[in-house]
DNA sequence: CGATATGATGCAAGCGCTTGCACATCGCGA
DNA sequence: TCGCGATGTGCAAGCGCTTGCATCATATCG
């Protein structure tokens, strides 16, 4: 390509240069009105947008690309696609995409932490910056040149990386008050894997929490964070003699009920079950589940934002915060969920 | 940007000619040795990989798209990311993409008809392809400029454009063979929406299975294939008097166990259940569903073969099939499920 | 009323790559 | 020995856009 066609242009796509021709003016004027839409005298872009609006111009985003040097993509990395957890996320973040006119890739490491580092990589490659949802590998971004994209980080607090968080101490105190309001006395926590910083948080959160507020929480676990991983809960669960549980999201909640429920346990009757996130499958169990709702969607777009500031400002997320003070974006952005209440816990027996 | 910096360059990534430079050759054979590694000799080769090998080139994407047209980027449109099928589809068509260089965009309808339509058009601008399984609006993409992208259709069949469909009747002679094998008469089938292609096929393969096999099949619904949609169907499965259901999906067969259960009716002792698809939480439910698994993975990658070989062909998926005949690709891939036997099915009560 | 600051527009270069064509080189048969 | 087709490389144009600078018209001031 690139060679001189006779010009016999025949029903290609119009380009910038079309335009300005029809709106009788120069395509860098055309342009100018495209991007910032000052500088231009009101009645010229009037006639730009007019002649655009004539051709059904779009402009090709791979030239203007090569141009600025920016893609116009946003990358997500998530460990699994399927997980409603992250489904939202991703509808959030999509949304915000595009309201930006942005678009946004999307890399599902399949849990894998292998894989992990490997899509990271090439997303680096193709994208303006990154939202990483994926907690596998270590604290830091491995790979040097990963440090020229900016990047932010969902549930995951690192040392001078901008992020996106719930507050995982304010789960855990709602489900523990609500629990408490029912009279409970004894309850456990399930844990989820170590790996995790938000079930860190949880964990923390619950030790601040042993003894103050006048009841007992035993700590269970870890168990990993699947269906399974909630079912294998069950067993140590009826043996610590509690009678209401919080785990450490829905889908293990779901895990542990089911389990229960088939051995012979009544729910929320012998045990109130406490899940967190609210996915949809909470509302259809039997019996229905109480959870902590995470602002998921909030998180999607504030990541978005966030991480388009980033960009804007040009801050490759590890910039030494030395030159222009206060010139740099939120660096952090915390958000809180809300509980719930639904059929699986009940008041304590008496 | 694009202008003259003073030749100060800093440490940006490597390009083309800095490759050319080391290699000791011209821009042109480093390109050349990259598309088509005929036409360089076998050392030149060599040098060129060992020198991009050496400063760790990746070739510039929105400068390659520019040059070929081609943005490198396929589509795919979904009607919701969060529903565990088209997770899977997407898995599985992202590894083909990555197999192939390319990246996955990935748009999520969200069952919106309208929003659909957008969608596809912006995606359309964006990408040499576009892999469509949102099963929304009428036979025809209906804007003229989108005919100029090349489209395949999953579980859709329409004229003319290429497809991957799983074989639906199968499905159904699947499930029906189960049921008459556990010695039940009389079954219901609980139908999906009508506007989705697989539910009218599905339904086409009951009629035509009507009385042949020496069983009764009485048509329910059409309800919505949802979780809810299910639930919905038992009341009026109850009064029909079948012992057995073929659900037109899992998702509908969940809701429908549960509503099912939590009325007292057995699930299998007085009803046995099959679903379809055969998603993650079919195996853990309780019971554990017994479904016809949907050969997912291997449709997303069939999807992007497909969808490769047009792209590759120029050809705009209508193009009249006149001037080189044969030289098209496969314009149509079926695709078979198996059977998953669990536990929500057994032998009708004597 | 001429000099000057201001704002709007055009010019043209260049982003990093691909590719048609021209050219050099080589081996071969005549 | 020369001519000739292959074969392998280089040249340079151009993909569609952005943007620094020059230019020009207009508003502002002395």
């Amino acid at each position: 390509m690139g060679q001189g066609h006779p010009p016999t242009r025949v029903s290609a796509r119009p380009t910038l240069a079309d335009v300005a021709t029809l709106a009788g003016v120069s395509a860098a004027t055309v342009s100018r009105a495209l991007s910032r839409g000052d500088s231009v005298r009101s009645d010229t872009r009037q006639r730009v947008l007019t002649a655009i609006e004539a051709l059904d111009y779009r402009p090709n985003r791979a030239a203007r690309g090569l141009s600025t040097g920016r893609s116009g993509a946003l990358g997500i990395l998530v460990p699994d696609i399927a997980n409603p957890f992250f489904a939202e996320l991703i509808r959030s973040a999509q949304a915000g995409a595009r309201a930006r006119e942005k678009v946004l890739l999307i890399a599902d490491t399949e849990q894998s932490p292998g894989e992990e580092l490997d899509l990271l990589e090439s997303l680096a490659g193709q994208v303006d910056g990154i939202i990483m949802c994926s907690p596998g590998f270590g604290p830091k971004p491995p790979r040097p040149h990963l440090a020229d994209v900016p990047m932010v980080f969902v549930n995951r607090r690192v040392d001078g990386v901008p992020a996106v968080v719930i507050d995982q101490g304010a789960i855990v105190r709602m489900s523990v008050a609500h629990l408490r309001d029912l009279g409970h006395k004894r309850l456990a926590f399930m844990a989820g894997p170590d790996r995790l910083w938000s079930s860190q948080q949880r964990l923390d959160a619950v030790r601040a929490l042993e003894g103050v507020v006048g009841l007992e929480i035993v700590v269970l676990g870890p168990f990993e964070a699947t269906f399974e991983g909630g079912s294998n809960a069950a067993e140590p669960l009826m043996a610590s003699g509690v009678t209401g549980v919080i785990a450490f999201n829905d889908v293990m909640a779901l895990g542990l009920m089911a389990r229960l429920t088939s051995t012979g346990v009544g729910v929320p009757a012998e045990m109130s079950v406490v899940g967190s996130d609210d996915v949809p499958l909470a509302g259809m169990w039997t019996p229905t589940l109480t959870t902590v709702a995470a602002p998921v969607r909030a998180a999607g777009g504030s990541a978005v934002d966030l991480l388009s500031a980033l960009i804007e400002a040009g801050t490759p997320a590890a910039r030494p915060a030395t030159h222009m003070p206060g010139s740099l974006p939120v660096r952090r952005i915390e958000l809180e969920g809300h509980l719930v209440v639904r059929a699986s816990t009940a008041e304590a027996r008496a």
